[in-house]
RNA sequence: GGCUCGUUGGUCAAUCGGUUAAGACGCCUCCCUUUCACGGAGGAAUGACGGGUUCGACUCCCGUACGGGCUACCA
């Protein structure tokens, strides 16, 4: 079965692709590629969110980035093509001013100050949000209540006007959502939803149902809180006549943040974990907002964790590459309830990922990482044998700084207070006769060290355990870190040599 | 306020009427480790409440409470 699933994405107007956004992509993603179907986008760049310089670009790198691109003919044109909303104006104008003809939609000429007045006006404690609906549509200025011709002049003249759907009184309209069966609305609980605006373009509900349809779109998945206008959207099916073809629904749960609210840039602020996939500064209000990208996360930790808040396959697996998921997913095992985010927990998914990835998936990322530090790492093959000694040890990619720069440059700062409790003469004349020793050695392996310092410390009857961790931080700086005679083999005998002399020096 | 969706440990969650109610994150203890980690063993911690249906309910139904979402010429 060949099914073609849309994906619509949203880029807000302060631009930007969050947490939420990127799994709505990626569950389309992945329902469209397990059954072989076809991965659409449509670009919403109405005037609001009529990018923002950059945010279109933004999306993309984001997607690439994530490993979720469209196919090439969704983005450029293609068999449905146009893709980008401004560039289908005249279908939106077409479609809705059909509905007007029909009687299922009317010309609105109220200012934005009516609207306000109007609000004012019914504004009770019990209603504290009066929408424009089947009462009060009777008392504003619509084609409803004049001739359709003066509306029509209206027009001519260059009055600015809306298309508002005319929801009718009072009839049940449901359909069956994937996730969460059957969901069913009162159409006098609904408003009449503007449809075109007054400057010729279409809102999202107009656009949503023209362009599935446009496209032949089987599925749509969306988050849950398109929901409660799902109503809107189910009349303009059934009034466009398409209701046969219409798609099925599924409205994904909401990621929430620690306080059990929606998921907003707020919560990234207030609780200094990234929301967005990249970093993103918003040209408007210049407001700089930081990526998982560049927190140092895998893109493949990153879809992995975001696929698994909201689903499993049940079997208590929770590492999954993407081929993986594409394999198990499956629609009807997604939860209908909303899932907290948990940064510990997305770090912990990071840190399996570092784990389990080979220093040549890494050596590019931690490579340039060296790089934007202004760290020389001489050689690929040094760096990734440190890769694979320190991996363990770093939960995000930019971990592997502050965890392996000792093996390229010498520590800037000893953790000398740490050392210098215990120091006394004795070992001070041991490390002397170590630089002795080690200048010597012919064979420089982390075996052969080992030896050699612990004949030393036997000879001079200290406790070898009493001058490993001066030993350490000698060479790294602090405490942490692989083997110490690992670390001595790796950085050489030239830089053993002096890092110990340079800390004898200072203590 | 109205409409609507939801409710298993602090968090993510398994269970598709019968289990000592999995597992993971985080937390705590111990082991391993002459550092930090990794790894291993163990521990504390859960079915919102009240009614039904049933031989039996976390699971099905109803109500209540609580939480979320929507309530724009934003998506």
């Amino acid at each position: 079965m060949k099914k073609k699933v849309r994906v619509r994405f949203a880029p807000s107007p302060t631009g930007g692709l969050h947490l939420g956004g990127v799994r709505t992509v990626l569950y389309n993603y992945l329902f469209a590629k397990h059954y072989g179907g076809d991965f659409v986008l449509r670009i919403e760049d109405t005037d609001q969110t009529r990018f923002v310089s950059g945010a279109e670009d933004y999306i993309f790198e984001c997607l690439k980035w994530c490993g979720l691109e469209p196919d090439e003919s969704a983005i450029h044109g293609g068999e449905y093509g146009p893709y980008r909303q401004s560039e289908r104006k005249e279908i939106y104008h077409r479609y809705a001013h059909q509905l007007v003809d029909q009687g299922d939609a009317y010309y609105a000429f109220d200012t934005p100050d009516e609207l306000e007045q109007m609000r004012e006006q019914y504004k009770t404690p019990e209603n504290p949000s009066p929408t424009y609906n089947q009462h009060t549509r009777k008392a504003m200025r619509n084609s409803l209540n004049m001739e359709l011709e003066v509306a029509r002049d209206l027009i001519e003249s260059g009055t600015p006007y809306v298309v508002r759907i005319k929801m009718p009184e009072d009839e049940v309209i449901g359909f069956t959502d994937i996730i969460r069966g059957a969901v069913n609305f009162n159409t006098s609980q609904v408003d009449d939803k503007v449809l075109l605006k007054a400057d010729g373009m279409p809102t999202y509900h107009l656009a949503v149902v023209v362009d599935d349809y446009l496209m032949k779109i089987t599925h749509a998945f969306r988050g849950e809180e398109w929901l409660s206008s799902a109503p809107v959207h189910l009349m303009l099916w059934k009034k466009l006549g398409w209701e046969d073809e219409m798609p099925e629904w599924a409205h994904l749960p909401l990621i929430m943040g620690p306080d059990g609210a929606k998921l907003s840039k707020r919560h990234g602020n207030k609780y200094g974990f990234p929301i967005f996939a990249m970093n993103w500064t918003d040209p408007v209000k210049n407001e700089f907002t930081e990526g998982f990208r560049e927190r140092g996360f895998m893109p493949e930790a990153f879809i992995n964790l975001l696929a698994l808040l909201g689903w499993n396959d049940g079997t208590g697996q929770e590492i999954f590459s993407k081929q993986e998921l594409v394999e198990r997913f499956s629609l009807e095992r997604v939860h209908s309830a909303g899932a907290q985010f948990d940064f510990e927990k997305a770090k912990w998914y990071n840190h399996e990922w570092i784990k389990r990835s080979t220093a040549e998936r890494l050596l590019p990322d931690v490579r340039s990482l060296f790089h934007n530090k202004g760290v020389a790492i001489g050689d690929d093959s040094k760096l990734k044998s440190v890769i694979d000694m320190v991996k363990e040890r770093c939960t995000l990619l930019t971990d592997f700084y502050n965890q392996s720069a000792f093996f390229f440059v010498d520590p800037v700062q000893l953790d000398t207070e740490s050392m210098k409790a215990k120091w006394n003469d004795q070992k001070q004349l041991f490390f002397t006769e170590l630089i002795r020793t080690y200048t010597l050695t012919q064979l420089w392996n982390a075996t052969d060290l080992e030896h050699e310092f612990k004949e030393i410390a036997s000879v001079n009857a200290i406790k070898p355990s009493e001058l490993m961790l001066p030993f350490r931080i000698m060479l790294v700086g602090g405490k942490f870190g692989p083997g110490v005679f690992d670390i001595a083999e790796t950085i050489g005998k030239e830089a053993t040599v002096a890092r110990i002399h340079h800390a004898l020096s200072i203590l």
